[in-house]
DNA sequence: GTTTAAAATGATATGTTATAACGTTTACAT
DNA sequence: ATGTAAACGTTATAACATATCATTTTAAAC
């Protein structure tokens, strides 16, 4: 059977050492925009390390209560603008039955995702490269459908929060 | 190679009656209603009848202004009550990446969806039951994540629409 | 046939998510 | 230094969704 990656589902199953999520992101998203030319501004990376706190979707008015808190100036479209940037540059995803942003875990390539979410702990683990999808993606060409744009969300119990090993947070 | 149901992809490819789909949802809507003790009331019922009106997903606004406009006394949640108990009996689906609903063709029985959604025409057409569909699920259970609930949802460009056969509408 | 409990509806207000529009500032190449 | 494009600030509003509570309707029990 085929196996999803034990890398993408640890967030699920594994403690981990978040502040090395946080490092890689942020060391990641600064090569990234370098390489490109485009520009990881303050706010950018401000709204890219809040959502990169934890791996649970954070909402754009969440986002924008911290940036006030804070002391920056910031409107909606301010964390818009931002939000927008860092999905445009592949560095978060939006998790659309959510309305709201998750970091990305491999921002080097666009690639195909589907996520993960638990009902419970929220936590959002996203899985992509896997076998089944191309097989999905040829069924659609092969009947004439020509997929653009993927949204796979699967909600559901992470196995923490199965045997009540993991808090809501 | 796995086929799509021609019978799901229809709406995407060919001409139908639609006279048929309208009524075909709103007999099977009465009938299981019945059979299941809940009322199809009129507003319900007009709502179903909102939305069944073509194939592509319809905002709850749209449809409030619509009640409005025949007279009926509405609100906003006059429509969401009625959205509410379409989904729940399944009768209808929320397309989540659109915050908007279409008619379920087979609401019989629950079943797991993929929607393709054509970026042009926005017509949906349903893919249910699809063997792939159980392979995804074993690959989550087998890695310890219960899945409840399911976004599948593929914009794209439907055949019509590749070559032109199409306006959006 | 009246009572009564549950379901459905009406009505108002508000919460939440997202964008339009337009002027100003900043970065930076020439 | 100056022209240009990108980014940002600001205000307002659009679009989507729910909370709350009073009222009406429905359908079953008595």
């Amino acid at each position: 059977m085929t196996q999803i990656t034990p890398a993408a589902f640890s967030v699920h199953t594994q403690a981990h050492d978040h502040s090395l999520c946080l490092r890689r992101a942020l060391e990641s998203a600064q090569r990234l925009c370098r390489v490109r030319g485009v520009k990881l501004t303050a706010t950018r990376q401000k709204v890219l390390e809040m959502i990169w706190a934890c791996h649970q979707p954070v909402g754009a008015y969440h986002l924008l209560d911290r940036l006030v808190q804070e002391g920056k100036r910031a409107a909606p479209p301010t964390v818009y603008r931002a939000l927008d940037f860092l999905v445009t540059q592949g560095l978060i995803h939006r998790i659309e039955s959510l309305n709201a942003y998750v970091g990305c875990p491999h921002p080097e390539t666009q690639h195909m995702s589907l996520f993960l979410i638990c009902r419970v702990c929220h936590t959002v683990a996203e899985i992509h490269d896997h076998p089944l999808f191309q097989r999905l993606l040829d069924a659609m060409t092969e009947n004439g459908f020509a997929p653009e744009q993927q949204v796979l969300e699967i909600h559901g119990l992470c196995p923490l929060c199965q045997t009540g090993g993991r808090d809501d947070n």
